[in-house]
DNA sequence: CGTAGAATCGCAACATTATAACCGAAGGCC
DNA sequence: GGCCTTCGGTTATAATGTTGCGATTCTACG
């Protein structure tokens, strides 16, 4: 099951989980993970809220790395094919995933508040792409879903 | 029930529709369809292809319009929030609604090889986000889900 | 009418996000 | 070591979207 984001947890799990995983898949495809991609990853790691790719060179740039766009960009590109991270196209972010290897679909819930996103492994959603597909006669390829409002922390908070 | 781009069909009629649907939107909202904003609505359901805000810049300056950024794009943010058009966060690029006043949902297939988007209305989708809301404690606000393949008619050219 | 207030538009500048092209550097393999 | 491939540095530029301000147009109300 994927990992709840709103209860507190010893995030340094989560990042060492995530660069576990990273090795792991990388020796998997034969694919190497370099520092700046290892960097790349540990700082989009660094919360659950998504990063733009901006921000992640101001921090490359703070810490004596290169700091050029196509140096970030070329580091995201590598980690999405992998998919050890997410890009959420209507924030043009990127966060990691929480459990690679499981297609070319994701779903995330992401707060307006305190700017976490979720992510949602939902058979319902298997079974939306499964329905269209035969229904609509197409051949999926890729999907994204991003849900956005208030999470339950914040809620908590408003009222 | 949603139209189907895939077949064969007058698209004059899709164009006309919309306009009738945006005039009693607006209407029904106290809103004003000025003559950009009518002109943009008109380019975006030119096809059913989704368009970007700056090819509608270089339309709208063809026609003489006045082609600035923000003439665009406050038109587009007119038109969206009637919800008489959508914003495709993967392309970028924003393609007419079929069916106004459905909420704050949307949920498309792109094609792409031919970039046509037809717009889905599946009750799988809603049951997605009444689940969400419930299991993970959270209020949703906006939803979009952007599905992305090849459409039946590119299948059978393919073949 | 006619004027006050609100909505809309024109315009200039700028911010953010992403890509292209070229070449040198580093790593893997025989 | 020599060869090949992948990776990274650098510069420039493309694509998308925003801010701020003042002028204009529309509308409501007296």
């Amino acid at each position: 099951m994927t990992q709840n984001v709103y209860r507190p947890h010893n995030h340094s799990t989560c990042i060492n989980n995530a660069m576990e995983q990273a090795k792991a898949v990388c020796e998997q495809n034969g694919a190497r993970l370099t520092k700046v991609r290892q960097r790349v990853l540990e700082l989009v790691w660094n919360s659950h809220k998504p990063v733009g790719a901006y921000d992640l060179l101001a921090l490359l740039a703070s810490e004596g790395f290169n700091s050029a766009p196509p140096t970030v960009y070329r580091a995201l590109d590598f980690l999405l094919d992998l998919g050890l991270i997410h890009r959420l196209a209507s924030l043009n972010a990127y966060v990691g995933c929480s459990h690679p290897g499981h297609g070319r679909a994701s779903c995330f819930f992401l707060c307006q508040r305190c700017g976490q996103a979720q992510e949602l492994e939902h058979q319902l959603y298997d079974d939306l792409s499964a329905r269209v597909e035969s229904e609509l006669g197409v051949k999926i390829d890729h999907q994204i879903t991003e849900l956005s409002g208030i999470c339950p922390n914040c809620l908590k908070q408003s009222s």
